[in-house]
DNA sequence: CTGAAAGCGCTAACAA
DNA sequence: TTGTTAGCGCTTTCAG
């Protein structure tokens, strides 16, 4: 090695067809022999510890901006130190609430400087059997499940006996299985905010509302169900759905075609994009005969026809907080006690109305 | 706290605070003394390296077994071996395409016993000037960058010098700066998609179709205009926009407030929504006076009103190509001449149809 | 066919 | 305040 200035890749292309190997890393050791200092003082400036002298600082700092030292995280985690990596963990990344959510974390991650590994749940792998220890970059990483089915609830109780203190589930307090008020568990007041959307509807002047549930969201059905008792209204069974189009158009199917059936609450705005399909076909007009009200207020949620009536939520300020909530467990900072996510919205646009004449 | 049943978190927790660390691993010398062999020996068994009599291969997978051994990435990592992770690269996860991408990246990864690094482009940090070894887990590590937008290409041009070999762009194939026909290029033909999609609505009887254009797949728009032009029509100009909900509605705007504009080809299912709100609003009826083709069938395309004529597209195909073209270019197996994905399939619904008469 | 030695880049512990 | 010694868990030489 001659030069600096050339990290790049001149000559090495031509290595022959596998794994090129890049031109050796400026290492700490590299840094020391410039800086003239031991490799441990450049370790402790990487740092950030105390106890370097301001003129020595500076020097190893100028090493390492002249041969653009950047510090191994392989090596560093190998020692036991920190991989500066959360795992996200998850069954789907595609549904509106967790593309969000993994936004909000990737973002605050990045900023601390961390970086993201993406572990997937195994479909087809049953329950709590899963070897979680091969989700993970290396054992003890800390991760983030983003909760919201069966499999992410259940992994995130099973990841519990594993790490004690570095699992967070985003949006997992009020699901089935997760205790509640938990201190590693992060999540909407589920409770208030289907309470508040039932009692909109009632307002309107329903007799009652029915309600299409995820089941795994006991919150949102106490919420939905209490709101109807203290009005002195029936409550109806909830129906069970999935959180996505198809099983939204299907679950409701039954529920559209009973005229009894004037207002619905639904989990998601997916759910409720089905149960628009599956009223059209039976025939039902929304708002006129059948009003609706969703959770997300995603971006399908404004073009609709009818543009949907939903709560907003805001997922990706969840994913930040987790990410917070993480870092803090960690003993990294102090409590971030501003408040991280947005508050709920009802946001009323065109699927609501007054129920139909009898 | 005291009760028990809250299961979890043994002795550990009391730990204090900071990074507990877990109750040591069982490395490589561990199975080595119950095998009775040397290190060296374990580590040839773990890489499958040929040259280790049955005999002592037996037992060391038995030690193996009995520990519950798990090899450490990082450590092998470090001395230049395979971390065996793929990082991908893109900035946004919601669109159903990069989504899907995703998934079937992270699928055929974790067939293969890799696990995904996700980094997320900065939205603010400009052009190509981004740090990339800062969104690497380390350098050299092999990433598949979901390209669809122009970070996402400028990111895929910048990688290829940094990294000759281990980068491939899912979707990228026929977009504006990603050499066409590059070995390391994975996308759809999405030249031939698009003229067909364009004959189908002239064959309906339409005198020429507009298009509403991610304005990077030129070869989409090449497939258009010589769709168009095979045919004798006029090419009238694409009118830009990004994948979005938003805005294909704001691009739509003044497309279908002309009644000159009959059939609207639609860079996705996400644009397509857009559209179909903005035509309700400019009274325009679907597929009455105006018929629409997207790309992509999303959930959504089925339960929209009307559902959505679209081609369906297999990201999640294009996604496990691009791992599997990863893995050959690093050397790993053969090529997989297998078709890695279904061939992309128009899907007729309801909202195509015969031009309005005049 | 198997083992021993050396070292990847880093940090904890101790010494100076 | 700084340097030295060790060693994380693994793989690559090179010997036996």
């Amino acid at each position: 090695m001659t030069d600096g200035l050339d990290d790049e890749t001149p000559a090495l292309t031509r290595t022959g067809g596998a794994a090129v190997r890049t031109a050796r890393r400026v290492s700490m050791a590299d840094v020391a022999r410039v800086a003239g200092v031991s490799a441990q003082t450049v370790s402790r400036v990487s740092n950030g510890h105390p106890g370097v002298v301001e003129a020595t600082r500076t020097r190893v700092l100028a090493a390492m901006a002249e041969l653009g030292y950047r510090p191994n995280r392989l090596a560093r985690a190998l020692v036991g130190g920190d991989l500066r990596t959360v795992t996200a963990l998850t069954s789907d990344t595609a549904p509106y609430r967790a593309a969000e959510t993994l936004r909000g974390l990737v973002a605050s991650a990045r900023d601390t400087g961390y970086s993201l590994w993406l572990s997937f749940l195994d479909e087809e792998t049953t329950t709590e059997e899963t070897d979680f220890t091969a989700l993970l970059p290396h054992p003890g990483a800390p991760v983030v499940v983003i909760a919201h089915d069966e499999a992410t609830v259940a992994a995130a109780r099973a990841l519990r006996r594993i790490q004690p203190v570095s699992t967070v589930a985003a949006g997992g307090r009020g699901l089935v299985g997760v205790p509640d008020g938990a201190d590693w568990v992060l999540g909407f007041d589920e409770r208030a905010d289907a309470a508040e959307a039932t009692r909109f509807l009632l307002g309107l002047g329903h007799e009652t509302v029915h309600h299409l549930a995820n089941p795994l969201r006991i919150h949102r059905m106490a919420g939905w169900a209490s709101a109807l008792l203290d009005a002195n209204r029936p409550v109806p069974p909830a129906v069970g759905c999935a959180s996505t189009v198809q099983s939204g158009r299907e679950a409701a199917d039954p529920l559209v075609r009973d005229p009894e059936v004037t207002a619905l609450l639904c989990d998601s705005d997916e759910v409720a994009l089905g149960v628009l399909r599956a009223a059209r076909e039976a025939g039902r007009d929304v708002p006129g005969s059948l009003s609706i009200v969703a959770f997300d207020d995603s971006p399908i949620a404004d073009c609709l026809i009818p543009a949907l009536t939903t709560v907003a939520l805001d997922y990706r300020g969840l994913g930040r907080g987790a990410f917070e909530l993480l870092r803090q467990r960690l003993g990294g900072d102090a409590a971030p006690d501003a408040p991280v996510w947005k508050a709920p919205r009802l946001i009323v646009r065109e699927t609501t109305g007054p129920p139909p004449r009898r």
